[in-house]
DNA sequence: ATAGTATTTAGATAAACATCTAAATACTTT
DNA sequence: AAAGTATTTAGATGTTTATCTAAATACTAT
């Protein structure tokens, strides 16, 4: 859990998600987005395998990547349970 | 909102949002249920208070951290957003 | 005003991390 | 099998960051 909020943290690794939102993509692809060289952007799609929140397959020469968007729930369950009910704020704080 | 992630990318931060939520506590009070040193607990308070994750209010000669809400709906936004419809997921991959 | 408590600031250090270049691996096509 | 394309691995480097100790600031109570 705590890898997957280390990988989220990185700007560069949510455009990645933000890309696979719309469609799956080669290593390749995803790299033309970028400005960082190949090995980098490979360095970061690693990151976010390693936590699941993205998933690859080998087709032909080619690496496919997609989102996996199971282990986004959990991430939003943590938000869920912040979110809920501080006493302190039911009502606001005294003077 | 870069800021943020980083922000959350910490686990004794996270840690401390969680004791944020059930209530409103001095840099001490938070500061004992780690065993990390205060000085280091001041510097991960002023990071989530420069992300307006949470907030701080003098009070004589203590100073009250309290969590505020309003950041965290912009972070689900996000997550929503990467959550909807991959076109590619919609059914499954073809093989 | 002095001593005590609460908190933060400053400065140092070591670990983690993003990025690069060069080289390796893997597949495809001629 | 040789050459070309796609991707990853290895190793190096500079930056960021978590943490510490020592000292400063701020308030309270004697």
């Amino acid at each position: 859990m705590n890898e997957v909020f280390k990988a989220l943290a990185d700007p560069t690794r949510r455009q990645i998600l933000d890309l696979l939102k719309n469609r799956d993509m080669t290593a390749g692809e995803i790299s033309d987005h970028f400005q960082m060289t190949k090995p980098t952007i490979s360095h970061h799609l690693n990151t976010l395998k390693k936590t699941e929140l993205i998933q690859d397959e080998k087709r032909g020469q080619y690496v496919i990547y997609s989102i996996n968007t199971t282990v986004f729930q959990d991430v939003m369950n943590w938000f869920f349970g912040v979110m809920q009910s501080n006493p302190n704020h039911k009502g606001e704080n005294e003077k």
